[in-house]
RNA sequence: GCGCUCGUGCUGAAAUUGGUAAACAGACUGGACUUAAAAUCCAGCGGAACAUUGUUCCUUGUCGGUUCAAGUCCGACCGAGCGCACCA
């Protein structure tokens, strides 16, 4: 057995959440104007936590614990994610109640939450599936109906065949259902809608004002909104019998190269050919095509010629009509002009249909093109000579006012569908009355509960049965039927961080008073999976409530940070079965089974159980303690970034904690409560230059892990925090007074990342009747003036034409003369072998660069 | 095709405003302690050359540019990951 003591982790990390559940110092208080809302994504109550959950979760305590620290009003809450499909299947696979199953599991994950230590306010805890959060979302969802924000119609829907209902559009994923993975196929169906177009312009603009959203999660919500500056243009038809058609186009400069009309199989002039077997053969055709993806992808460009034509709006010729099956009917008005020489798609079908075309831009090869930079219109009337950019301008004025196309803006966001054809959600509180009228439940019948013991052995959704929807209207008698679709459980998520800043509100979802004080959160932390789904529909269920008069700001989410995967090796065997990586004995890089069969490793994956590369955490917790597993998870890699899960890696870690317990135990420390700059406590003690340089390092790695933690640089903070023990491992016996200020500013420095260790090591240090987690963090200081006494030195690096030839250590702030001076006393011989020095780079403190 | 992010040791990575490349770790190698192992402690750890333990040179995907000075800024190319995509 080891001769030094193992940390006692266990008996420790309990008695410290005890003493904090005891004095209940992570409540929040709504004080003063210094306020910090952090919050990591709420977890979906699935049985246990992660290894994902365990980061997440860490990097929101660490940054909460950190502003507490630094004298801010936190809000840290957590809540459960709790409506959704997991819980209904497994109430059909196991025949349990929907409701046990999921207070089963968020007792179990609550508890498991708590033994990582999170400074987090539980008297704060909401639920979604609660009535009493839903009463509310049902509340919200009647105001935003009666505001125009919520409409029903029959639509062609994403139908996921295996989970058997609805999806969004953002949870259908190349074709797959996001949860399913199986293929999404089309439907007709009446749904309700959000409308969350109606503020498509106000979503994209004002992600150019999140200044601390990654790029990418804001790119990705640009490519989804999707806009387009175009125009609108309309062609008459020679027959004049028939409508106007009109196309959209990005391109409108283009107009004199249209070769022909392209018009989706659905476009209303198709119901002229309704008895046309060869149109209907296509329309079958195109129409197949555009539910499956894949088949999209293969297809080749064809059409139907309909023998009508349209007139060009400024040539006096004829455009043939034709329906093409690669132009989307719900995309600008399903129908487009081609324009064969410009665009690769309408030329791939001009040339199949033998359409005649030409070019309206000079090719960008010829001579005179290459002069002015940029290609000129040529063949285009009163455009010819112009660059695209002057032409668009003017083509749109001719379109305006001849009054054949506007200028218009298209997005790709389309509005929101949130029915879903499932037991475990939220109710819709509609009701279809028998005289055909569809009413909003009144408030005083909220919520709409869902029934308790629903049956499952019936197929199709339980709440479509007669004793749950029929029912009758309070206000005129006549019976009606219940709407029995509930609600993505996207919408759940889409306020319960303004629910979060007033929990218990029985009348309303939330007091604006005590929103407007905790909104917008400071720090959100979350996997980047949520970039479209979540965060974009939390953008506009703020939009919407301001729509409805509520006073909230239009931004829920000022900083977000998305943290990267925990990833961990795979193995599989011969027969590609994927093999736990604890069974694996590696020989010579090689990797074989226990009974000897040979393995391939794979590359290393986010955990998951599908791959059998899970770690679970409640045993690395029991094993390593809290501490350890909250250390190892901010240490390596920085926090957006994947983390590489390794054993060496986790026992490293512990061994470090272990050397510091036992260091600190051992040396009898004393903990000390000096501020930044404790120099008259200093002087009581012999204090001589050989203190000098551990004394300024503290100082310095005070300041630069406080500006790491700030911006989230973790890993680095860590590395600080490794280099402070190495200090003060060497220090040691020199000083005992600098020695304890030293250890002691470690102890309160490395307090958000191991808070348990943290107290008790400020408590085994002498620190009675208070606890590091009402302590202040430690102030950082600049220039520091040691003592009072001469400067301290510093490293000069000495290059010869940019290139380093040797470091010298010099008095701070020399000025140039002096320097040299000092280098000639140094290096003598130096600047006699350089000859002719062309230029002197002299930077104080820092570089000397002799240009030769 | 369009867009975003990123290319640094064996590995995870670090490097305020351009100013000592590889901090802090992991793996590995050697040594001390031990009957032995584990634990612990100490040392080494990008490459090459000359030389006998110090000196010189090279090194941040490739090529070029700006600068006294480039991992960092600019341009082109190569490669990886992610997102979007018959969106007119």
């Amino acid at each position: 057995m080891s001769n030094i003591e193992k940390y006692p982790h266990k008996t420790l990390e309990k008695k410290w959440q005890e003493e904090w559940n005891r004095s209940n110092v992570f409540k929040s208080k709504k004080i003063g104007p210094k306020k910090k809302y952090i919050l990591e994504m709420f977890p979906y109550p699935s049985g246990n936590i992660h290894m994902g959950h365990v980061r997440n979760y860490t990097i929101g305590d660490v940054i909460a614990r950190f502003y507490r620290s630094n004298g801010f009003n936190v809000l840290h809450p957590m809540g459960w994610d709790s409506f959704g499909m997991p819980a209904e299947n497994a109430a059909i696979i196991n025949n349990l109640n929907p409701n046990d199953w999921t207070q089963k599991n968020i007792s179990t994950m609550k508890k498991q939450l708590k033994r990582m230590g999170l400074a987090i306010d539980w008297d704060r805890e909401v639920s979604t599936c609660s009535k009493e959060y839903y009463k509310h979302q049902q509340k919200l969802f009647i105001e935003f109906y009666k505001n125009g924000l919520v409409y029903k119609k029959d639509s062609l829907v994403n139908w996921d065949p295996v989970d058997k209902t609805v999806l969004a559009n953002e949870q259908v994923v190349d074709g797959k259902g996001w949860r399913s993975g199986a293929e999404i196929e089309s439907k007709v169906l009446s749904q309700w809608f959000l409308k969350i177009s109606k503020f498509s312009k106000e979503l994209l603009d004002d992600l150019d004002k999140l200044e601390g959203w990654p790029e990418k999660v804001k790119t990705m919500q640009r490519n989804w909104i999707g806009k387009s500056d175009g125009c609108e243009i309309e062609f008459k038809l020679e027959d004049k019998g028939f409508e106007n058609i009109k196309v959209f186009t990005t391109r409108p400069e283009t107009i004199y190269g249209a070769a022909f009309l392209g018009l989706s199989f659905d476009h209303p002039l198709s119901e002229v050919f309704s008895d046309d077997a060869v149109f209907q053969k296509f329309r079958n055709d195109a129409e197949k095509i555009s539910q499956k993806k894949e088949l999209l992808d293969k297809a080749k460009k064809t059409g139907f010629f309909t023998n009508l034509f349209a007139l060009h709006p400024f040539l006096k010729e004829k455009v043939p009509i034709y329906f093409v099956n690669y132009v989307l009917s719900e995309y600008g008005t399903g129908a487009i002009f081609g324009c064969p020489a410009h665009d690769e798609r309408d030329k791939e079908f001009a040339l199949k249909f033998k359409i005649k075309y030409k070019s309206v831009l000079q090719d960008q090869s010829n001579e005179s093109s290459l002069n002015s930079g940029q290609p000129q219109l040529i063949n285009s009337g009163s455009l010819n000579g112009l660059s695209v950019s002057d032409a668009r301008k003017k083509i749109i004025r001719e379109f305006e006012n001849n009054k054949s196309g506007i200028k218009k803006t298209l997005y790709r966001l389309k509005d929101w569908g949130v029915s879903r054809q499932r037991y475990w959600g939220c109710p819709i509180p509609i009701i279809y009355r028998e005289d055909g009228e569809v009413i909003t439940v009144p408030e005083s019948e909220l919520p709409v509960l869902l029934p308790d013991a629903p049956d499952f052995k019936a197929s199709g959704n339980p709440l479509n049965q007669k004793e749950w929807k029929e029912t009758k209207c309070t206000i005129t008698g006549l019976s009606a039927i219940r709407e029995t679709d509930t609600l993505d459980t996207f919408v759940d998520s889409s306020w319960y961080f303004l629910r979060f800043c007033d929990p218990k509100n029985d009348k309303q979802a939330f007091d604006i008073s005590e929103v407007k004080y905790w909104l917008p959160v400071d720090h959100y932390i979350g996997g980047i999976e949520h970039a479209i789904l979540h965060l974009l529909y939390s953008r506009f269920f703020m939009r919407a409530l301001k729509h409805c008069g509520y006073n909230v700001g239009k931004e829920p989410f000022k900083n977000l940070l998305t943290q990267g995967m925990v990833n961990h090796e795979t193995y599989k065997d011969s027969n590609n079965i994927w093999i736990e990586p604890d069974k694996v004995i590696k020989k010579n890089n090689s990797y074989f089974t226990a009974d000897g069969k040979e393995l391939k490793k794979g590359r290393s994956e986010k955990m998951s159980k599908s791959k059998k590369n899970t770690i679970d955490p409640e045993s690395i917790i029991e094993l390593y303690g809290a501490d350890t597993a909250r250390f190892f998870m901010m240490a390596d890699s920085p926090p957006e970034r994947d983390l590489e899960w390794s054993d060496e890696g986790i026992k490293a870690t512990w061994k470090f904690l272990n050397k510091i317990y036992n260091h600190l135990k051992s040396i009898k420390h004393k903990f000390v409560i000096y501020d930044s700059i404790p120099e008259e406590k200093f002087k009581e003690e012999e204090f001589d230059a050989s203190n000098q340089k551990p004394y300024q390092d503290i100082i310095d790695i005070v300041t630069n892990t406080t500006v790491d933690i700030k911006n989230y640089r973790f890993n680095t903070a860590v590395a600080k925090l490794r280099e402070l023990a190495n200090i003060l491992f060497k220090v040691e016996n020199k000083n005992k007074l600098l020695n304890n200020y030293g250890w002691s500013i470690f102890i309160r420095l490395i307090y958000p990342f191991v808070p348990h260790l943290s107290e008790e090591l400020a408590f085994l240090g002498g620190l009675k009747g208070e606890t590091i987690s009402e302590m202040p963090w430690p102030e950082p200081s600049k220039n520091i003036n040691f003592m009072g006494k001469a400067p301290v030195k510093c490293n000069l690096v000495i290059q010869v034409n940019g290139k380093k030839k040797f470091v010298i250590s010099v008095d701070t702030n020399l000025n140039q003369d002096e320097f040299l001076k000092e280098l000639d006393k140094q290096k003598p011989d130096f600047r006699i072998t350089l000859k002719v020095v062309k230029k002197l780079v002299y930077i104080k403190n820092k570089i000397a660069n002799f240009v030769v």
